[in-house]
DNA sequence: ACGTCTATGTGCGCTACCGAACTTAAGACG
DNA sequence: CGTCTTAAGTTCGGTAGCGCACATAGACGT
């Protein structure tokens, strides 16, 4: 088993504190904090503070206590487990649909997993010790993070019957739609090495998808950067699982009640 | 890849209502039911039934409102997702240390996955409109829940991985294992194919697993018994996996304490 | 006792993926 | 401008598990 982990050789970032206050804009960003009721949203706002979430940051470690919750806007966050020989693979992905530290709320404190940023860019994060005690009653934010605890069980469901059934093909696919689901545009920064480990396969594995996928015209890539060309052929080419879970999302988190 | 899919051909069965009341020893045999306060008892105990769980019968259908929640006592239950193409691999297990139907109090109500009794036994069900409700507001009972869908939420997270990343007989002890925990004694009632099926491989791999396990001793098995001898051979040769999950259990679950 | 299921054992060619070693080429940086 | 680093492409032998076909042998009903 490939014991070469590039995630474990990144360096180690300390998120850089964005001073500037939460603007609405920063809400909006994030689905599970827009879709709080707007008084809600009042009782939250002063315990959050944006971060800057650089590539390869560790949001929290395996077994190891949760500092703070974090709630990505721009960035994407994979949650991984590293095998004792160092081979990993992704279980879950986290956008800005979602949060990361669902084990705050869930009452363990931590989970032998790891999360690490795997597209840099900004999150909203509160102090664990903050979130804990304002959820031990029952409130708007509770109930909706409980729905995306449910859509993330699903998402780690489908990801263990996908590693199961699917081609490297298929997976690679899927991945990329899982990605392109919580970005803006069609552009994605990402070696493949960094794509293999997250679905643990080989590099040279996803070095082959990836040339069919060229060659077919749907993605354009160079040097950790790719682009999405065709959407629709990524899909048709993905296994059911992609569609599977973005029809669970939708179906548990409808899309956010505009209540600004 | 494989249709054929033993457990779609089951007769479903509807559960046999067993009359007689709820003994402190059918508490006792759910860990979760154990570990509640005995005022919290006394108040749950009227709302639950006991009832038969026969191999094969289907608590809960991919993406079907739950009628009920199952707390198993000598069943054990697992977890399915069967893809389009009628391919099926297990996501999870639970026995009596846990619970069927998360999903009811998570908020979504149904689940894309299946429940099918995996070893024929009794649990304790309530009705799902009942359970809804009486956890609107925080209880003993809803935090256990939420610690016990955190394990639930590892188990699934190391299936992932395990499927991923370890060979087929690693992962047969593993499923041995996980099993064994559940039960009472060494025997388990469970045919090669069957065991294809949760695993998501095929039978004849099951066989040739099964056989090296045989001739070194560690289990015997005729015609749908198995019988482990050695326990302890058994985590030998098992990955990783199946410790990782246990002990995490044991963290989000401690023994229950005794309040009878 | 006989035929019939059903569970298990076995062989065979095939494919996807692995592990390792190496090449090529595009930035980065002096 | 030349050098270094890193991303990506290529090749090759090995192997785990697949799909398929078929053999064997308990259990069980009549």
């Amino acid at each position: 088993m490939a014991v070469t982990n590039m995630l474990t050789d990144l360096k180690t970032f300390t998120p850089q504190r964005v001073v500037k206050n939460l603007t609405p804009a920063a809400r909006q960003a994030n689905h599970l904090l827009a879709a709080l009721p707007a008084a809600d949203w009042l009782h939250w706002q002063p315990l959050l503070e944006v971060v800057a979430l650089p590539l390869g940051f560790v949001l929290y470690e395996s077994g190891q206590p949760l500092s703070h919750a974090y709630f990505p806007t721009t960035a994407i966050v994979s949650l991984l487990y590293v095998m004792e020989n160092g081979a990993s693979a992704e279980i879950a992905v986290v956008g800005n649909e979602g949060m990361v530290g669902v084990s705050l709320f869930m009452g363990g404190g931590s989970t032998p997993s790891r999360a690490v940023v795997q597209s840099a860019g900004y999150g909203v994060r509160i102090r664990a010790a903050t979130l804990k005690n304002e959820l031990r009653y029952p409130s708007a934010l509770m109930h909706l993070l409980l729905r995306y605890t449910q859509a993330l069980l699903t998402q780690m469901a489908q990801t263990a019957v996908c590693n199961r059934h699917h081609s490297l093909d298929q997976q690679l696919c899927r991945w990329l739609l899982l990605s392109l689901d919580r970005l803006d545009g069609p552009d994605l920064t990402m070696t493949q090495e960094l794509i293999a480990n997250m679905l643990g396969v080989r590099r040279e594995g996803v070095t082959e998808a990836a040339l069919k996928l060229q060659k077919a015209g749907i993605i354009r890539y160079a040097r950790g950067r790719i682009t999405v060309l065709d959407r629709l052929g990524l899909a048709a080419l993905s296994c059911e699982c992609h569609g599977v879970v973005k029809h669970e999302y939708d179906r548990l988190l409808p899309a956010p009640h505009q209540t600004d």
